[in-house]
DNA sequence: TCATATTCATTTCAAATGAAATGATTGTCA
DNA sequence: TGACAATCATTTCATTTGAAATGAATATGA
C-alpha cells in the first residue's frame, strides 16, 4: 500500500520468476489447508476428534472389518498415524479392535454403536461444510474438480490411478 | 481382490455414507501431499532444500527488502516457520538478513547472489515439473483450476479474496 | 520340515510443527 | 512527555509427524 510496486523482476538471473499464486503445487496446498482449517473448526473442539480420526471414523462407514492397512493405503496417511488414530478413538469407544482370526497379524476394525452414531454426525456436518463451498461454484464444478484431480495424479504417478 | 464387496453400506445410522474419495476437502489434501511429495522428490537431496525453504526463495524472487511477515501472510505457512526457514538460507548464503532502519523490528531480507542462482535453477525446474503436469490436462485446465481455487478460498474465507 | 523372507501393527526416536511466551521496538493517547 | 498497547522476530515447549526398528505371524522354497 505505502510502496508502489514499481520494482519488480530486479532479480532472477536468466529464469522466469515464477509466481507462487499461480503455481499449481502451491495452490493446491494452500486450498488443502484452508478447506482442512475450516472443515476441522466445525468438528475439533465440538467432537474433539483429529483430522486422521476423522478419516478414519468416515472410512470405516464405508467398509468395515478391515485392517489398519486397508486404511493408510487408501486414505492417505501413515501406517503410524493410522495405528495411533485407531488407537485413541479404540480407548474411547467409537472402534472396535478385534484379531483377525483367519491371519492373525491383521487387526479386524469396526464402528461400534456410539462411533457409528457419531460417523454419522461429522458425515453430515462434512456434507453440508462441503455443499456451502460448492454453492459458490458453478454448476457441474464438483465432477469438473475431480476429474481434473485425478488427471493430476495420474500424471504424477502412473502407477497408481483407479488401480484398486 | 478377495472378497467381494458385498457388503457396503451396512452402518451408517441415518446418514448418507460419505465417500472420501469424491470429499473435496480430501482431495485436496491428497492432491497436495502427491504433488508437493512429487516435486520435492526434485529438489530436497539434490539442493537440500525444504518446502517451507523453497517458498521464501521463491517469494523473494518476485518482491525482495521483505520482511518475515510479510512472507509468511502471503506464503501459508506461520512465523515460527518463516523464521526457521531464512534462517537456515541466511546461514547457508543464500539470503541476507539485515534490520530495517525505518523500523527497527522488521528484518530486511533479500537474496544473495548464490540465492539469486539457486533460486533460478528451483524455478526452472519448478516450472517443468508443472509443465509436465498440465500436459496431462486439456488446454485452458490451468486457468480453470486457478479460477476454481480463488472461489472455494473466497468462499471459505471471505475476508480474504484478493483484498491485499 | 525347517530356515529364511515377507507382511503386519506397533513402538521408538529424532525432527518438524505451531501456539504461546519473550524481548525489543514502535504506536497511541492522555 | 510518559505510560500502556500493539507489532515484530525469535525462542520455548509440548505435541505431532514419519522413517526406521521391533516383535509377532504367515508365506516361501529348499
Amino acid at each position: 500500500m505505502s510502496e508502489s510496486n514499481s520494482m519488480k523482476a530486479q532479480q532472477a538471473g536468466e529464469g522466469v520468476a515464477l509466481a507462487l499464486d499461480a503455481f499449481l503445487p502451491y495452490r493446491a496446498a494452500r486450498l488443502a489447508t484452508a478447506l482442512s482449517r475450516a472443515l476441522a473448526a466445525q468438528y475439533e473442539q465440538r467432537y474433539d476428534i483429529s483430522v486422521a480420526e476423522w478419516r478414519v471414523l468416515v472410512h470405516l462407514t464405508q467398509q468395515t472389518e478391515i485392517s489398519v492397512r486397508d486404511i493408510f493405503t487408501r486414505v492417505d496417511m501413515d501406517r503410524a498415524r493410522v495405528t495411533r488414530a485407531v488407537k485413541r478413538l479404540a480407548a474411547r469407544g467409537y472402534v472396535s479392535k478385534l484379531v483377525n482370526q483367519d491371519d492373525r497379524r491383521l487387526v479386524k476394525l469396526a464402528l461400534t454403536t456410539s462411533g457409528t452414531a457419531l460417523a454419522s454426525e461429522l458425515s453430515a456436518l462434512a456434507a453440508g461444510f462441503e455443499a456451502e463451498i460448492m454453492a459458490a461454484l458453478p454448476d457441474g464444478s464438483r465432477d469438473q474438480l475431480m476429474a481434473q484431480f485425478d488427471l493430476i495424479e495420474a500424471a504424477i504417478d502412473p502407477s497408481r490411478p483407479g488401480s484398486e
